[in-house]
DNA sequence: CGTAGTCTTGAGTATCCTCAACGAGGGTGG
DNA sequence: CCACCCTCGTTGAGGATACTCAAGACTACG
């Protein structure tokens, strides 16, 4: 299975539109990949940026004890694939069908960095970003139930989703992807999720469709 | 207590002695702080990279729970203190007697770069180190029991520590810091250094000097 | 409409947390 | 110099929470 390849579909990025950004745009392409396919593989080297357009991926490993564990989600906006020469190497695959990924090659970027300083401040930005989002998420495995780690993740993704009303959020991963965000089993995701309902925290709109109600657990 | 000031002890940077370096190095002080004091508070904006020189630190937030969260350990080498204009605000705290830190301001640091090129690509170098840490860290909390989740600090410290000989690690923080680190309790962390002495995978040299026999759990 | 994947719920077990007591080490003052 | 105190670290007992295994309900898609 091949991804499907265009040159159409670039994001948008808030506030970015500057000449550094548009000769950046001139060398980017984008694929489509279906559900569960691999963006890039584990071993390797992330020879671009890569920036999710439309749909969702999950950045993940395997331990050596068989578990999954996804590091990190990656919405729409969300860049990645750049500072993977360190230690973890990770893979990462679309969640929804369809997903639409941009792809700059690193070579070209750093190219059109020379002449467009500005540019590299704006990659600067998104690593922030990036790390921001990893600190975050060290704050929401912190939590101490599971009922609160699922709260703050369904808070976390209705701020990152961009969506008109935040207080619904629309899920685009399975339980078990969840599950394996929070480092917590699928059942007891379930279970929080049934707990949350009980308690009126939130509401169950469609399967993956939830009402946040109270965004802090009392 | 204020912290005292020095122009000395510059943080060497392996590999880094370019010339945009030095012009960096000629805008930073060395400051120095005693055992939990704090070097800057989470209400400040960061005006400032930071790096340690020597020492320790722990970049922490207190949740509305009461309860705290540490998301990061400095150890020398470590920038912090910069990207922080994001959502969460840590205040970051001196963990041993005396700890050394080197300031450089950040319109300074932007000034240099402007006329230094590859200064630019080298605080990308370092933003990616800070992601490759919380990446590292997520992992770490995603474990499942007490005791691997231990034993992966002990070797994430004793890698990032430099130290001659890596099986050896010496802890600068309390068992109250691993566990918050950790987000697991105090005398858990206290339960699983048991567990972990009785099953032969560490040796306790000193009470906060530990040999590392096993680096995977069996 | 059937099948496969996803989601929910239940029962029993293992792990961790809380509360508590105790021991070891370091600093201070008599 | 020693007693005292305070912090830090360890260990125990009981209760709460999450995990595993298992079965059943729901959904999506062919």
């Amino acid at each position: 299975m091949r991804p499907v390849c265009s040159t159409h579909a670039v994001p948008e990025r808030h506030g970015c539109t500057s000449h550094a950004w548009l000769a950046l745009e001139s060398v980017g392409s984008t694929r489509t990949y279906a559900i569960n396919q691999e963006i890039y593989g584990k071993d390797e080297r992330a020879q671009e940026w890569l920036c999710i357009v439309t749909g969702a991926a999950r950045k993940c490993l395997v331990l050596d004890d068989g578990r999954r564990r996804i590091v990190d989600f990656l919405l729409p906006h969300d860049f990645f694939g750049f500072g993977t020469r360190n230690a973890h190497h990770f893979s990462v695959e679309a969640v929804v069908q369809p997903t639409l990924v941009r792809s700059y090659p690193r070579d070209h970027v750093e190219q059109v960095a020379e002449s467009h300083l500005d540019l590299q401040q704006t990659m600067q930005e998104i690593t922030f970003e990036a790390l921001s989002r990893a600190h975050a998420r060290v704050l929401i495995l912190g939590r101490v139930t599971a009922a609160q780690k699922v709260l703050a993740f369904l808070v976390e993704m209705s701020v990152r989703s961009f969506s008109v009303d935040r207080s619904i959020v629309t899920l685009p991963m399975a339980r078990d992807d969840i599950a394996d965000y929070l480092a917590i089993s699928a059942e007891t995701v379930s279970r929080a999720l049934s707990e949350l309902k009980r308690t009126r925290a939130i509401t169950l709109i469609g399967i993956r469709q939830i009402k946040i109600a109270d965004r802090h657990l009392h």
